[in-house]
This record gives structure tokens, C-alpha cells and sequence, in this order.
DNA sequence: GGTTTACCTAGTAAGTCTGTAGGTAATATA
DNA sequence: TATATTACCTACAGACTTACTAGGTAAACC
């Protein structure tokens, strides 16, 4: 598996503050009653969201979140690699600790790389807009 | 991640006895040893690829584990989905118990589905035989 | 001051990943 | 037949990740 709740959660919650008035803030409250997803979990959802400056927040009443650009300019490698982290198809060819030592010699290495630019590719070719009208490829 | 390390090393194995002769049977113990994989560990991958038919293996001295068929006949795709049980991009869009109730109104659905079958074709296009001439794409 | 909201830190149960440990069964050789 | 060599099997375990939950503090509005 390559995305998880986390990642689809982040794109449900954006394309649904993209179905709505694009000037209201919508309290996290009624986002998760509507998706049905965990009040609590999906602060930590909006945390990184806001934090990235992906969505504008405000607090107090009439406050909450909203989105601050239009949904054609989020694509949805974006929010995937937001909220995931990293969408590498193995850990090791990756720097870091997770790194293979054999990365010199390493015959599936350029197999790894394409599929990482395959899939990296993929989604930022698609964005919430085209998620909002029914994307079907 | 997409691919653990018990697909990766499987990957790896295969490619191993592809550079052998193909008559010969290879025990356990050399392949590990070859590889720096440990041999415990590579146990359990060889069980799976035996019990699959992807290897035969014979007991006693002499013995050990030799592909079967011409390493063109095997996709990387068969080998990984295989060892790692499925290659889905996300648990939600499979049967069972980790389907998602929203599969009917869900708009993320479609780019799922595509993103599963591009990654299905990509494994399914290459063959231990590729990876052995340094595989470029 | 009180309510509503975002924001922050910490914990946790269940599962997965990457192995280990210790045996049994089959085959070849002496 | 005895012994070494190999595959095969079950069980466990520590570290990590996932998907939450608990309980607060800080800001904005009435």
C-alpha cells in the first residue's frame, strides 16, 4: 500500500471544502461529522494542512478552516506527499537511514526509480478540481 | 512504500539463481551468504516461492533450491505480488475487510483504480530476464 | 466572562515488518 | 545403518507504523 487514511482523508477534507463557498471557514466540527472521520484525528490532519499554508484558519466562532487558493492549483501529489510523507515505491533507494548499501550495484535500482517517477507523475497530473468533476482519467 | 524488503529480496533471489547455471541446485545457505540476506529470514521467502512453484527444491546434500523456467517467463509483477500479498496502492479500494463503505460515491475511486492497473502493467512488463541486463526502461 | 474555535502534547491498542529460535522431515554419502 | 546436509515447519519478539483517543492551552468573537 502507497497511501494511507491519513493521504485519503487530506484529499477527502480538501475536495470537500472545495464543493463549498470558497469564502465561508468551516469548523474541523462539521468537516469530520461530514466525512465521517474522527474528530481528533482529523485535527492532526488540518495541523499539517494549515501549518503548510495549504488552508487559511481562524479561530473562534464563525472560525475554522477554508481553502486558499483554487482547487485547480492543489494537485494531489501535493497533499500526498504532505500528509504521507514520501510516496517512494521502495525505502531504500531513498537517502537517509533507510538507504541500501548496494544502491551502486543494484539491479532493480533504475526499475524503482521509473515507478517513482511513474506514480510521481500520476498524481500531479491530477488536481482537486478534477477530482470535484468526476475524474475518470 | 509500495515494495518491502521481502519482495526486494526475492527480486534479488531470482535474479541470483538467473545468473547460475540453471540445472544446478543452489542450497539456501550459499544464496544467503551471496546476497547478505539473512538466512533465517530467507527461509520463509523461499517457502513461499516453492509452495508457488516458482522454484524447485530438493533436500539432502546437493540439494537446494533452481528456477524452473527461463527467467523471460517471470514477471517481476508475479514475484512481487506474490511475496507481498498484493501490490494495491490503497487497502480501501480491495474486497474484504479493509473496503471502504464509500466505494459507490467515492471520487477518488476512478484515480485509484487507474493508478493500480499503471503500476499492475509497469511490474507486469518486466522479467527477471530485464533485470539481469541492467534493466534502463 | 463565556463560548467557540484552532492548536498542542502525550498516550495507546492493534497491526506490520524484519527478523530469531528451535525443531522435524527428506535425501545423499560413508 | 549412521551421519551430514539440506528443505520445511511453528512459534516468538522487538521495533516501528497506523489510526486513533485524552486532555489540555491559546486565540477570536459575543
Amino acid at each position: 500500500m502507497i497511501v494511507s487514511t491519513k493521504g485519503r482523508y487530506a484529499l477527502r477534507v480538501m475536495v470537500n471544502f472545495a464543493q463549498r463557498d470558497s469564502a465561508e471557514y468551516v469548523p474541523l466540527k462539521e468537516i469530520a461529522e461530514s466525512e465521517e472521520i474522527s474528530q481528533k484525528y482529523l485535527e492532526s490532519i488540518m495541523a499539517v494542512l494549515s501549518k503548510a499554508g495549504f488552508v487559511d484558519a481562524v479561530h473562534g466562532k464563525g472560525g475554522g478552516y477554508r481553502l486558499n487558493r483554487k482547487p485547480e492549483e492543489y494537485t494531489v501529489g501535493s497533499i500526498l506527499k504532505l500528509t504521507e510523507g514520501s510516496l517512494a515505491a521502495v525505502s531504500c533507494s531513498s537517502q537517509g537511514p533507510a538507504a541500501c548499501s548496494r544502491t551502486q550495484c543494484c539491479q532493480a535500482k533504475p526499475m524503482w526509480d521509473k515507478l517513482d517517477k511513474m506514480i510521481d507523475d500520476f498524481f500531479e497530473g491530477i488536481t482537486i478540481a478534477d477530482l470535484l468533476s468526476a475524474y475518470e482519467g
